[in-house]
Parts: C-alpha cells; sequence; structure tokens
DNA sequence: TGAAGGATGCTCCCG
DNA sequence: GCATCCTTCA
C-alpha cells in the first residue's frame, strides 16, 4: 500500500486540467515519491480538504508540494495563495521549499503566521477604524504592565484581582472574540468584583486604542472585527486569496478558526467589478455575481494538539467536517521519521486518552535502537548522564546539532546549562529569556517606538527616565496632567519643558530627550514625506542611544551586567544592519513588527554544530536523530498545575506523545529521584507515562529501582509493585518513603491499558449531573458533585472525590458513569 | 530622587 | 534561588 507512485491521477485531480493527459501533467515531477494518501492530498482540487497527519507522516512536504502544484499547473497565481504556519520559523523554511519547488515565480504568496498574516492586514486597513498604520504591537510584557496601572487606579487589588489574573483573563476572552461590552452583558454585575473586572477591561482596551496599539490577542480578534464590520474590506481579501492552507489546525483557538471562516466566505457580488484581480478563476456568466469561497486546506494532529491552555479548540479540528460539509479527508498514518521502537512507545502513550479518534502510526524502517532509560539521584545527576550520553553519541559520529534535549519547563534548563559548560558541549537554547525580553533591549525599543508612534504613552513614559534624568513620578504627573489641560499628548508634551511648573534642571533634561527623539524622526520619518531607507533604522537607533545619554549610562557603570547589556544593545544594532539587508523596501514599521513577532533570537542558523535544548512545546514540528526527554517525572510531566483543569492531563500526555516522536533514531529518558525547585530539595515520583511504554522498549542504564535500593541491579525497577506505601525505616537518604512509585496493579501488565483504549471518542452525551450527585470515575474512583458550570459540551462539573480529591471534569467526554 | 537592603512570591507552556 | 517589589534612609 505504500509503494511509491508513478503520477497517478486520482480522482477529482484530473478535473482540475481537463485537457492534460496522464503523465504529462505540468506538477508530475512534484507528485514522484510520495505515497498514496499523500498524493492524493496534493492533488485533490475541492472546497474544503482535512488533513490528518500523524506526526512524522510528511505532512510539510504534502503541504509545499500542494502549494508547488498549484503554482505550477497554474490554478493559482502566488498572489492567491495564503499559508498560515504556527511559527515565523516554520514560515520561512516553507516558503524557502517552495521557492526550491518552483523557482522565483513564488514571489508574491503569503506564507506567515496568524500574526503576522493579521499585521499585514492591519497596517493596510487601520485607519478604517480609528487606528493609524503606525500602531505598536503591545507584548505582554507591555500589557501586564499597562494592566498595573490600570489594577492599581481602580484599587482592585482589594477584590482579589492581580495584572497577572486581569491579563489572562481578558485574553482568554479575547481569544473567544468578547470584547468588554459584550462580557458586560452576561456578566454577573452584582458581584463587585466582577464589575471591577469589566471597568478595567474597557479602561484597558480604550488605552490601547488611544495608544495607537494592539496586543497580541486584539492582531487576531481585531482583524476579524474588521472583516465582520466593513464587509468590503473583507471581500478584498476572500477576493485575492483564492486558496487558505493552515498548518497545526489543531492548535487554532476560536479567533483563529472565525477569521479563516471569514475569508473562506464566497463574496456577495455587489459590485461587478471583482473579478479582473481573481483573473484565473472562471465562472459562469450566466450564474449570479458572486464568488465562490476560497478553497481551504487543513493539517492537523488532534494527538499533537498543547496549547488548550491559551485557547486552542481542538474541536475545530474534530468538527472540521460539520463546519465545510462536503470536506474531504485524507489521512496520513506512514512515518518516516522514527523507528519502530519509538513508535510503539509513542503509540502506547498516547492510547491511554480516552478522548481521541484511533489512529496508528507505522513505519517500515524497523525497530531500531532500544530506548535508554536513566534516573539520577539529582538533577545534576540525570544532566551528567545526558551529557555523558552526548558525548558518547558525537564521538560515535552523531553530529551535536543532530541531538536535542527537552524539559518541560524553562528552568529546568539552568541544572543542564552548568553540567553542559563543565563538560564543554556545545550548546543552545531555543526560547528561554527571550533577547527581546531584555530590559535594555525593551528601552531601546521603547526609543524607537517613540518615534514610530508617538502616541503610545506607554513607550514615552518607559524611555521617560532611562537613562536616569532625575525625572521622577511628580514630574511624570505633571507632563500628564499638562498634557490633558492642554489635550495634546504625552510626546507632544515634552515639548513644552518650560512650561511644565518644573525645576531648571529637569527643564532641561527633558528638553533635551524631546531634541533627541525629534532629531531620530527627522531621519526614521522624514517631515518632506519621503520614505527613509532601512538603513535608516539602523541609523536611528544609534542615535537615540547615543544622544540620550543610555550608552554612556552603562558605559560608565560598575555594575559588570551592565557590559553585557552594551553588547546585547551592540547586537540590536546588528541586527537592524541585516533587517535592512534583508528588507531593501522595509520601514521602520515593518522592523518593529518584525521583533515583536519573532519572539525568539533563535532563528538565526540551526546547522552550527550545537546540541539544542528547549521546552517539549517549543520542540513541536522539529526533528532530530537523537533526543534526551528530561525530568519525566510526577509534578513535572504531566505538570502539577494540569492536575486540576479540565482535560489537563490528557493534554500533558499529547506533549509527552509530542517529544517521544520527535526523535528520529534514538530516545533518551531520563529523570531525577530528587529535584531543587524554589530552593528547596524535594522528592520526585517517576511519570505515570512511563509506566505506559511497554516495558521491553526501555534499556534502563539506572532505573528507578536501582536507584531506589541504592544499587540493588535487579531490573525489577520501575515496574516492580511496590509494598503499599510501606516506609520500611530505611535510614538512607533515598529510602523507599522517598520516592514512592505511582500505584500499579501487576508488573509488566500492558493487558491493563487495552481495555481503556475505546475504540472512538468517548461521549456521555448530555449527561446530567447537579450537585449532590455521586459519580464513579475510571481514575479518580468515586466521588460527589459539588457544582456544575458552562454550557453545552463545555459543561463542566467540580467533583470532589472521596480518595482523589477535588477535580474539574469535562461532563461530555470524562469517563464517568452516574451512580 | 535614588541606592541599599529586606520581604515577597513565583514559574508551566507561546506568538 | 532568583527577580521583583517595597520600605527605609541619605
Amino acid at each position: 500500500m505504500p509503494d511509491p507512485i508513478k503520477p497517478v491521477i486520482v480522482g477529482s485531480a484530473a478535473s482540475a486540467r481537463p485537457g492534460a493527459p496522464a503523465g504529462e501533467r505540468p506538477d508530475a515531477d512534484l507528485l514522484e515519491g510520495l505515497n498514496r494518501p499523500q498524493l492524493e492530498a496534493v492533488t485533490y482540487r475541492g472546497p474544503a480538504l482535512l488533513i490528518v497527519a500523524g506526526a512524522g507522516s510528511g505532512k510539510t512536504r504534502v503541504l509545499t508540494h500542494r502549494i508547488a502544484s498549484l503554482l505550477r499547473t497554474r490554478e493559482a497565481y502566488p498572489s492567491q495563495i495564503l499559508a498560515i504556519t504556527f511559527t515565523n520559523k516554520a514560515a520561512g523554511e516553507m516558503r524557502e521549499r517552495v521557492q526550491h519547488l518552483i523557482g522565483d515565480s513564488a514571489q508574491g504568496m503569503w506564507i506567515s503566521t496568524f500574526h503576522s498574516a493579521c499585521v499585514r492586514i492591519l497596517r493596510r486597513e487601520a485607519q478604517q477604524f480609528g487606528f493609524t498604520k503606525s500602531f505598536t504591537i503591545y507584548d505582554s510584557g507591555d500589557s501586564r504592565a499597562l494592566l498595573k496601572r490600570l489594577v492599581k487606579e481602580h484599587e482592585a487589588d482589594a477584590f482579589g484581582l492581580t495584572p497577572a489574573g486581569v491579563q489572562s483573563r481578558i485574553s482568554k476572552l479575547k481569544n473567544e472574540l468578547a470584547d468588554a461590552d459584550s462580557y458586560a452583558r452576561q456578566a454577573n454585575m452584582s458581584d463587585p468584583a466582577e464589575r471591577v473586572f469589566v471597568e478595567i477591561f474597557g479602561a484597558y482596551q480604550s488605552a490601547l486604542q488611544r495608544a495607537n496599539a494592539f496586543d497580541f490577542d486584539d492582531l487576531i480578534a481585531q482583524t476579524v472585527y474588521l472583516f465582520r464590520a466593513f464587509p468590503h474590506v473583507a471581500d478584498v481579501y476572500r477576493k485575492r486569496f483564492r486558496h487558505i492552507l493552515v498548518d497545526e489546525y489543531q492548535d487554532t483557538n476560536h479567533a483563529q478558526y472565525a477569521l479563516i471562516h471569514e475569508l473562506t466566505r464566497p463574496v456577495q457580488g455587489s459590485g461587478g467589478d471583482s473579478f479582473s484581480s481573481g483573473g484565473m478563476m472562471i465562472f459562469e456568466p450566466e450564474t449570479t455575481p458572486e464568488v465562490e469561497g476560497a478553497s481551504l486546506t487543513v493539517v492537523g494532529d488532534s494527538d499533537q494538539s498543547i496549547y488548550a491552555f491559551r485557547g486552542a479548540d481542538i474541536r475545530n479540528i474534530t468538527e472540521f467536517e460539520r463546519d465545510y460539509p462536503g470536506a474531504k479527508v485524507v489521512l496520513l498514518e506512514q512515518n518516516y521519521r522514527s523507528t519502530q521502537t519509538i513508535l510503539s512507545a509513542a503509540n502506547a502513550v498516547i492510547a491511554n486518552n480516552f478522548d481521541r479518534k484511533d489512529k496508528k502510526l507505522w513505519t517500515d524502517v524497523g525497530a531500531g535502537e532500544a530506548i535508554v532509560g536513566f534516573t539520577g539521584y539529582s538533577q545534576h545527576d540525570e544532566a551528567q548522564f545526558v551529557a555523558d550520553e552526548i558525548e558518547a553519541l558525537h564521538r560515535a559520529s552523531v553530529p551535536y546539532s543532530q541531538m536535542a534535549v527537552f524539559y518541560r519547563t524553562n528552568s529546568q534548563s539552568r541544572a543542564l546549562e552548568e553540567i553542559f559548560i563543565r563538560a564543554a558541549i556545545p550548546y543552545k537554547i531555543m526560547g528561554g529569556t527571550k533577547f527581546y525580553d531584555r530590559a535594555e533591549i525593551k528601552d531601546a525599543l521603547a526609543y524607537v517606538v517613540a518615534v514610530a508612534n508617538p502616541a503610545d504613552e506607554l513607550a514615552v513614559r518607559r524611555i521617560l527616565n532611562r537613562p536616569r534624568r532625575g525625572i521622577g513620578d511628580v514630574t511624570e504627573t505633571s507632563i500628564a496632567r499638562f498634557a490633558a489641560e492642554r489635550g495634546i499628548t504625552f510626546r507632544d508634551a515634552l515639548g513644552h519643558a518650560p512650561e511644565l511648573g518644573v525645576g531648571p534642571k529637569i527643564q532641561a533634561a527633558i528638553a533635551q530627550l524631546d531634541a533627541v527623539l525629534t532629531e531620530a524622526t527627522e531621519i526614521m520619518l522624514p517631515s518632506s514625506g519621503e520614505i527613509a531607507p532601512p538603513s535608516s533604522v539602523t541609523e536611528g537607533l544609534s542615535l537615540l542611544l547615543n544622544k540620550s545619554g543610555y550608552m554612556d549610562a552603562l558605559r560608565m557603570s560598575r555594575d559588570p551586567q551592565d557590559e553585557a547589556r552594551l553588547e546585547n544593545l551592540d547586537e540590536l544594532i546588528a541586527v537592524t544592519r541585516e533587517f535592512a539587508r534583508n528588507n531593501p523596501e522595509g520601514t521602520i514599521l515593518d522592523f518593529l513588527t518584525e521583533v515583536a513577532l519573532v519572539a525568539d533570537a533563535d532563528d538565526l542558523d540551526d546547522a552550527s554544530g550545537t546540541v539544542s535544548l528547549m521546552t517539549m512545546h517549543t520542540a513541536k514540528g522539529l526533528e532530530y536523530d537523537a533526543v534526551f526527554v528530561t525530568g519525566v517525572e510526577e509534578d513535572l510531566i504531566p505538570h502539577r498545575i494540569s492536575a486540576n483543569e479540565p482535560g489537563g492531563p490528557q493534554e500533558e500526555r499529547r506533549l509527552f506523545y509530542v517529544a517521544l516522536t520527535r526523535a528520529r533514531k534514538r530516545l533518551h529518558l531520563s529523570l531525577a529521584m530528587t529535584r531543587a525547585q524554589f530552593g528547596e530539595v524535594s522528592a520526585a515520583m517517576p511519570s505515570r507515562f512511563l509506566q505506559e511504554i511497554p516495558h521491553d522498549l526501555i534499556d534502563w542504564r539506572q532505573s528507578p529501582g536501582d536507584v531506589n535500593s541504592r544499587g540493588g541491579m535487579q531490573s525489577r525497577a520501575l515496574n516492580a509493585r511496590r509494598p503499599g506505601g510501606g516506609s520500611g525505616g530505611s535510614g538512607k537518604r533515598y529510602g523507599d518513603d522517598l520516592v514512592p512509585l505511582p500505584r500499579r496493579e501487576k508488573s509488566g501488565d500492558i493487558a491493563k491499558f487495552a481495555n481503556r483504549i475505546p475504540a472512538k471518542v468517548r461521549d456521555n452525551g448530555d449527561l446530567q449531573l447537579a450537585p449532590g450527585d455521586r459519580i464513579r470515575h475510571d481514575d479518580f474512583g468515586e466521588g460527589r458533585v459539588d457544582a456544575v458550570t458552562g454550557e453545552g459540551a463545555k459543561r463542566v462539573a467540580h467533583v470532589r472525590f472521596d480518595s482523589a480529591g477535588a477535580k474539574k471534569l469535562l461532563i461530555k467526554i470524562a469517563p464517568i458513569v452516574k451512580l
């Protein structure tokens, strides 16, 4: 069945070019070497296509070949293609691969993330609804800072509202396309905390508007709003994009879903002028002047959905066929990445999720190496093992660049780093402490923003006293008051230093800052109206940093860290030069967009011969010959916080599944028996997920049992039955009581798991539960319902289990029965 | 106004 | 264990 295919025309594909004889398709070379489902995914033509792509099943290949095929057969102009990827990096790679396939004719496609695509649209259309095209993009730090001020002003802490809490609620609401007004209508306004929240939400939104700024969530939500409020604007994009492709569809949230929905709507042909731009499409002249909706291709794998915590809605993919009737579904189940051993382990783990459709990945590359397991006494011990193993593999000529180390939380990287430095292993941390999150970089960018978008008060306030100019709270308030009285912006108030009623020294400082900003504005946004060259970004930034005294202050400082800060600023200047090189037409706005959306400085170069360290989330979409999954412990993976969220444990299992399936040839699983967190050492337990892997797949160099009994190298180890909670009075530091293993019925009994895998998605229908009801859960046992919240498919039962404690469960799919 | 020092709380994941 | 916040004092 997986036999490589000579260009075979599959059904509907032929209709794409009725005249072209089989075998002479212009895209024939693009179809070579594809297996049958892949071929179908590339050549199917129709309004909607869902490609269910298991891990490593070649979906990037399918997507790029599909795009290339559309272009090659002249079914689409490049400008009619919109491809959405999950990260900027993925977008860059996809563009490169398409270009490689069809050459320069790929120019003009939009291949980008949701956020970049929306910024592009908003920059063009912002003036439609009260913004200008030079709007600022607030990252989560910026909105946090703004909310902090608002929470303080509204004295909301008295109601238990924190900036972080408010921020995450607002973010969730925006992902659901709720705004302050619509939320207020259905909120319980008799609750004072709720009332204050609504006030803050409203104030936050109007502050953003005043600052001519969007936060991350707004980029999507406001674009949807724009399309809905101004159909003629939406029509422009509907006519333009005839083929929309979305990768990682399982991780889209409701707002993103709605955006795609808006874009794929048919165009109501109010004006007949529209056909010129879509010239390739042929319409029956006698039918109504309506352009049919764009063709939509989505690719996803519900087993790899790992962003529910930030609003991703797995139903977008599971209900695709309902949303797009007549949609074609193609399943890619052959894995080309991993060995059978790795796949078997991953399959066994994910099979424990009760709310999934069964799907089996297979490969024909053979069993390969056993999975290597290791249990360290401490996280340093574990890190040492990883380092030793990496060295051994390197000596066996596995390049460093083909090895990666994953962990659940960023804080785990520190121990690894320490050991790697000592072992002289070249490594690089992906993500983590972000370059653009550093204070000095944010300061520098705030200077640039103050020039590009003077309405952005937050940015101007940020640089007001950086470097120290003796401008404190008092002065800042008088500037704000002056601005309010005169009805001018905060930025413009800086130009009136003598009228502010402050001391002469401070007047001079303000006037100096104003002069620097004005001078930089002339460079980056010349008043003559001509467009400054991209090199003006470098020029303007250097001027701002030098004439403001920012650089000098760092140079004079005796704080050793300030030297590193100077280097970072040099790095930023280098980034602007690079930007100018890559974007001959780039403006200051393009530059700011790029740095706001490319959050990590890691896109630089991966081929540089270093081991990659990253979180399991960051690992999505990547692959390596050798993978080390570290910290495979309870409370880490699954993470402690996930236990009380509906669907949390399942999401953690999917995350672990994603981590395992990144490995091509070698997989290492490691954990530590003790882990230091918050400065204190505590005992750790092996993750329940370890037990879900068939035991004969793991070769334990040192199993939890070994560490437990201090070297009794019996392989009873992990799988051994534990004496029930017994503490066997050992005085040893790593005695039994420190390392209780998760409860287990019988050693080696995989069969137990088999009956937990239902053939289809579990569905309790509209099971009714009320407070006081008793229920039984497959995993947690019996318990009593305390409350029921939510509506429809999202109803959640708050259950107090007799032994497992309080949990929240999604009533529709939880493995529960009413007693 | 700003430096120093202590108290606090936090950390799960991302564009 | 660390960064950030807050108070205190010069």
